[in-house]
DNA sequence: ACCTGAACACCGTTCAAGT
DNA sequence: ACCTGAACACCGTTCAAGT
């Protein structure tokens, strides 16, 4: 280790260091490849050290998972504050859009968020509150489609939404969708649009 | 090991043993849990035995994987043989209700069939095969819905469906969708029923 | 405060045998 | 044919130390 890295960690970097190892490991061969002794040595450190930044190997997964829910929220509201104001299926398409594109260029993260089991006991409170970051974006949206539909009905369009959004994206990433117009970023769009059109319907007919 | 289940495993019914002990501990503590060493104790085997029956443990999980596909396929077929011939919309309802039905009862075995990357190389051709088989259930009421589309419409709307139902199966299992509500066999219809109407109404469109 | 190194109880897989 | 057992190169995590 150079005396320069080391100093780096000295100050706190550590933690990101590890943070932005753990993504490229997990690219490179999932959950399944990434393994504590592998990142500590690809960072330049004894496997040791990580246990100075992280609980264990789950709550590195966890950190990853909540980064991972804090960029896909950003990217959500951004689709969605670059559309026109009154134009809601669109708006609905483009952030169904944001999303996608998220689960397919950032696989690793990705599958960290949706992968192994670990929100399974009440530990890391910050990765709920990064979920729920994200859910957010999308509610406040289905709330200009409908204003004065009960609150349970705005949750169940967004139950669909996400299904949907995340059911695709999983369908990218196991390659059950593969051909060359399905690669295409607008076959996100034909796939969604009928989707998205059942739920404003039901939405309005509702209100 | 008493002679009777020595018998039973040379008479190759150890395969059997080593799957159903396989789904068993898969549905203790995930894929994380899942060891060829404590499936064989388990099993009551040395684990060097495993090997006679499968390459290496990913094709025990890939062989768990098929199961599941051709048990889906099975049940989403009886959904809709037991339906009405001519209520288009609640014919597919009950075949996501069945889906749906079949990722939250058989959480082991829905978890291995999307979980770990097993079909990135061209590996287990019975698996393919089976994934294959569960999309021609769906792709054939499709088509029921619309006999003059275009095969990739149909192709289409069988992705939009699959991400609804596969999505909200994820939801389901990560602990998303947990209200009292939500956790009714029913709530799986209120959620689909815009989605599938979505896309029946895009089939009807383009026809 | 921050990092290391040896040790422990596990893995999956290979090799060489046993019946 | 079918199963075993020792060995190898890995894990995550704990304990006791080093600077």
């Amino acid at each position: 280790m150079t005396a320069e890295a080391r100093d780096r960690y000295h100050h706190g970097d550590l933690r990101n260091a590890l943070l932005e190892g753990a993504v490229q490991l997990l690219a490179e061969g999932g959950v399944e490849a990434f393994t504590l002794r592998e990142l500590a040595r690809r960072v330049g450190v004894n496997h040791r050290a990580a246990y100075r930044h992280f609980e264990d190997k789950r709550a590195i997964l966890a950190a990853v998972a909540a980064d991972g829910y804090r960029a896909l929220a950003a990217k959500m509201r951004a689709a969605v504050e670059a559309s026109e104001r009154d134009e809601q299926l669109e708006r609905l398409l483009s952030m169904g859009r944001a999303y996608i594109e998220f689960g397919v260029d950032e696989r690793a993260r990705y599958e960290v968020m949706f992968g192994p089991r670990l929100n399974e006991d009440g530990r890391f409170p910050d990765l709920e509150a990064a979920i729920s970051e994200s859910v957010r974006v999308l509610s406040a949206e289905l709330r200009r489609v409908a204003p004065d539909v009960p609150k349970e009905k705005i949750r169940d369009s967004g139950i669909a939404f996400l299904s949907a959004a995340h059911g695709f994206v999983t369908l990218r990433l196991t390659r059950r969708v593969r051909a060359r117009r399905e690669l295409l970023p607008s076959y996100a769009t034909t796939v969604l649009r009928p989707v998205v059109r059942g739920i404003i319907d039901d939405l309005a007919a509702t209100a």
